[in-house]
DNA sequence: TCGATATTTCTATAATTCTCGAATCATGCA
DNA sequence: TGCATGATTCGAGAATTATAGAAATATCGA
């Protein structure tokens, strides 16, 4: 991943609504929703939603497709990933082992989760 | 960690001159850098960059002392572990399977990273 | 003490981002 | 076709962030 992809990519994430419009997709998992539940979850006027929407997609982290009058978005978890190592290799280069531990640690909580949960016991 | 203080690391990093400024620290390791040095690799005039050092110590992913004439500034490690492990636990509530994998692959390319190495090789 | 160097803070300006009402564009149904 | 609904785009104003010169602060060495 590219040095400025990275920064798209952060700066999409770097706002509470949008960090919360993604996390919402994120617990939606692969099926998505749609910008008017998101609307009222959220409490976001629709014009500004679409905005945060537009920002999240321009990123790549999230995807929209057409479903009857509907759009669904979903979260591209590769994307995410992608950030993810990213980072990661940031963190080794400086201190590899502390960073290894932490995330070994991190990801032994989410293996322990189901695949498809809704509950949120998996990383408190 | 709290989705705020999340949002305030996204955004520390969120910014092309600042995330130069980090990756330089992550490089430099524990050892860390001096503004003055830091101003002369990236091309930032001084002012500027003891605006996105501030940035980046607010948002704690930085912390500098104090050494002679000089400051240094280092790379908190725990802090940007702390924001993978965020992340991390986004992202396996939506996709665990996908995403181990994905950053185990990540991982264990760092572990075949010298601790305190100056090469590259690592984490092409 | 004086001058040079390192760094930050101040200040002003420029640029970008955010918000949301109003207008617009589709889609499906009666 | 006409209407209601879902969603985006447009436009204007507000708020925030970025840049960098100038001034201020601090420390070292001569």
């Amino acid at each position: 991943m590219q040095t400025n992809e990275a920064v798209t990519i952060l700066a999409a994430l770097a706002h509470e609504s949008r960090l919360a419009v993604f996390r919402h997709l994120v617990e939606a998992g692969p099926a998505g929703d749609t910008p008017g539940n998101l609307a009222g979850a959220l409490g976001l006027a629709p014009s500004t939603l679409s905005f945060h929407l537009k920002e999240l997609s321009h990123a790549g982290l999230v995807t929209s497709k057409a479903s009857a009058r509907y759009l669904v978005y979903s979260v591209d978890f590769a994307r995410l990933a992608g950030l993810m190592t990213f980072l990661t290799q940031s963190c080794c280069r400086g201190m590899p082992s502390e960073c290894l531990s932490t995330m070994e640690t991190a990801l032994a909580g989410c293996a322990a989760a189901p695949a498809t949960s809704t509950e949120k016991a998996c990383c408190p």
